[in-house]
DNA sequence: CGTTATGTTGACCTCCTTCAAAGGCTGTGG
DNA sequence: CCACAGCCTTTGAAGGAGGTCAACATAACG
């Protein structure tokens, strides 16, 4: 049996009035005095690469925003499979269905070692009926999951398999200088196009010897950005 | 010159009081007063089939909830081709990013004759912030809207596209019963598919001749839903 | 140092696209 | 009423893209 390394976390209680992310993700609106006192139940999660946040079709009791690291939303399907819908990164918020339903509509896993606060559904809603700039930050955020959803349809599910990974690449946030970013395994990269991991690795494959990104020690990745960008728009 | 029958006409201030799909769209927590004072500036508006609501990169004063037939949202893409990705039926609401966000997201299109209220941004941001149970509806609205584009990448844009048609179809509501129901062009449906029209048509000439099909008299279909379900599974 | 996951590559075949042409439906004008 | 144009749909043939199955390599991990 593992070490199980692959459980999420309990890093403690949130500490929100010094979280560096605050203005970034949903409270920004609110004094340092409400956040100490309003924000009591919020945990603070480490979430080990591949652990489980939460799963699809379970009870859903809490909101989650990502502070670091990588998350993705993933549904199964009736065939057995599995369709990745959505990636989210810092700032992003996981489980906002729980607002409006019980079940969580996804199962969220993380790509990459990622850092979360586990918000209860009642503190949310209370937020959002009492702060207008709560209100209006989970207004962004949904429409944020919406735009995000089009952009899967559009350029990760659109076009031959070699342009989608072009713009998978980029939208993982592929630069020319040498900066370090998250290339998730093959599997993935199939379930996020919607082709099979082994047409996933040939494209990886070409795109590497064509020069269109270097792969070293890891996930250290270099690409060339005007050479997939210009795959991309084919 | 053609007759401009495509152009969305208006059909006088909205009588929300008397709607009959009210308790279905935005306002079924308000009182009739409420209906009447601040839902002035309701327009009722009559779509033609192919007429433009309106247009991705807009300006976007107006949120419109369908009350009959059925309206398209596209993207255009960089390649000069275009997406669909979502469908829109009775109690949907479109524009939603308004609130959000100055400009529109998408283009929407009637696939179906349709009528529509046209609500001005004001007065949803108004009632947000005044009614929660507009509120509560606004939040469903946007969740469903999610849940719509997440089936669009699981079901319509996954697998072969012999699955994703039957998903199609049953997604339009086709029924063992001879419902009537819209079936789009072909055209449409590659948009909706990720798919060539030729394949398209291929696809639905073969479902014909299997059977799982029977269209008379243009829009009237009769299919066999337990078919296409063991299809759309596979 | 074997064992197990993950990535790579090859051969083959199916599915889908592309390009092209023909058929059918509708509206318009003679 | 018919002829014709225009649009949508259908069908064919050919080529390419991606799936499938299988073998092998590489890397992670006990």
């Amino acid at each position: 049996m593992k070490p199980n390394c692959t459980d999420v976390q309990w890093q403690g209680r949130a500490k929100c009035a010094v979280c560096e992310v605050r203005n970034f993700v949903l409270f920004s609106g609110l004094s340092p005095h409400d956040l100490d006192t309003i924000l009591q139940p919020v945990d603070n999660l480490h979430v080990p690469q591949h652990a489980v946040m939460y799963e699809q079709g379970n009870e859903a009791p809490s909101v989650y925003t990502v502070r670091s690291g990588l998350i993705k939303l993933k549904i199964e399907l009736p065939n057995g499979g599995q369709r990745i819908v959505r990636l989210l990164r810092p700032g992003d918020v996981a489980g906002l269905e729980t607002l409006v339903g019980d079940r969580y509509h996804h199962t969220a896993i993380a790509l990459h070692e990622a850092d979360v606060c586990r918000i209860p559904r009642e503190v949310v809603l209370h937020l959002d009926r009492t702060s207008p700039a709560v209100h209006q930050a989970l207004l962004q955020r949904w429409q944020r999951s919406i735009d995000q959803a089009d952009h899967f349809i559009t350029a990760l599910s659109t076009g031959p398999a070699e342009s989608r990974m072009a713009r998978l690449l980029l939208t993982l946030g592929c630069a020319n200088a040498g900066v370090e970013f998250v290339l998730p395994g093959r599997e993935d990269m199939g379930a996020l196009l919607g082709i099979t991991t082994e047409t996933a690795s040939r494209i990886m494959a070409e795109f590497r010897r064509r020069g269109l990104v270097h792969v070293e020690k890891g996930t250290y990745v270099d690409c060339n950005h005007a050479g997939l960008t210009r795959l991309a728009s084919a």
